[in-house]
DNA sequence: TTCCTCAGTTAGAAAAAACTAACTTTATTT
DNA sequence: AAATAAAGTTAGTTTTTTCTAACTGAGGAA
């Protein structure tokens, strides 16, 4: 159920934006009600309130919390001194990690937010994928100002589709009832995506970066 | 907003299935109420219920609809004596005409309900998930004993990558503001994923079935 | 000790949602 | 012409939801 160690010991703050996390995800927006939060905590609705403002706001921030997880991934991936493929396999292997231990909450989130209309929360996801797109397709770019990736590819166009493929992943873990890991094999994984980009006499070299 | 063609002259029944596609697309399952329905359609929301025995019902009729269009295109291919490239063309195209005409709700509401534990909706959607990867997979496969699809892919992951990229573009079109269509240019997509999996000596050779 | 704050409680107000019932209008059938 | 059916209406009822108010008990600070 919810992402386990100590539970108990956390504080209730801390509880509820779990379990509120949870029911999102694996439930649902229609089931995140303060009385279903409340009765996995056994605790009463009323108190839900003594720790946010409103329902809104649980979502906030946890919104705040999984994008700014995943931003930051990909912000330490673009300082290092490493070569683009490198930072890039980085950015890829980051992302699934921090895709894997929240169980695909963040394609989820934004799957249900970005089709809201509030304002609010479909501008945080937005600029969200608006700046991974911006960073991978930077370096993309870079890598083929460098001659390491094809010419003939659009940046832009494939970090969307590294996006895609991660949400396709996501909804066959979901028909597959959640079992077991949303990528099973990541080196696979993004070496098909590496096929892809990479300049032909690249393809076959090892990535011998390690994952995280 | 609504796929407009005259909207105005369908029937009542008819106009609460598209604008209820729409608010569950474009703002989410939670704003899919009688009264929002209603509100668009100038009536009030008891008179919804003329034409649906419950909320429910509603999106029942929206994923058999989507489904059992799908499926039949499906059946039909099935039975013709076209090539295998072009059976498979028959169903792509059609899938993508569905997916247009219903602004994506299908792919959308099955990302909400295969999360749910509304065993109702869960059912009817993975059942068909399932169907349309046998009947694809087992396309695939009689091309590869032709030896006119490569031999090294797996038919079902295939299939599923259809289904993933659809939920991919889907994905992108509700982060791009719903504007336009959700497969820009199917000819290109279907062509690119044709090219992924045909044997190379096919690839550059035009499909030549006509959409619709 | 006394006071205060925190994190709960119960009780309930206000709004929204899903329907239902009973009525009206209009068109169609008999 | 009379009866019927379809598709609306208004005016509820019931349930659910969010959130507030007022109270309680426990622990720490003055």
């Amino acid at each position: 159920m919810v992402n386990v160690k100590n539970f108990e010991q956390l504080p209730t703050k801390e509880k509820i934006l779990r379990v509120s996390a949870d029911i999102i995800v694996n439930e649902g927006l229609r089931k995140f009600t303060a009385r279903n939060v409340a009765e996995r905590l056994g605790i009463t609705d009323a108190a839900i309130f003594k720790h946010f403002k409103s329902m809104d706001d649980i979502i906030f921030e946890i919104i705040e919390r999984y994008v700014s997880r995943c931003s930051r991934s990909a912000d330490e991936a673009e300082k290092t001194e490493k070569s683009v493929k490198e930072r890039l396999y980085q950015i890829l292997r980051t992302h699934i990690n921090v895709l894997e231990e929240t169980k695909g909450a963040v394609p989820v989130l934004c799957f249900e937010f970005l089709r809201s209309d509030d304002k609010k929360f479909y501008r945080i996801l937005k600029e969200f994928i608006e700046s991974y797109k911006r960073k991978v397709g930077d370096l993309i770019r870079e890598g083929q100002s460098e001659g390491v990736i094809k010419k003939g590819i659009d940046p832009e166009g494939t970090a969307m589709l590294f996006i895609g493929l991660i949400q396709a992943k996501v909804f066959a873990y979901l028909l597959d009832g959640k079992k077991g890991k949303i990528v099973d094999d990541p080196e696979q994984f993004i070496s098909e995506i590496f096929y892809g980009i990479l300049e032909k006499d690249d393809r076959d070299e090892e990535v011998e970066v390690k994952s995280r």
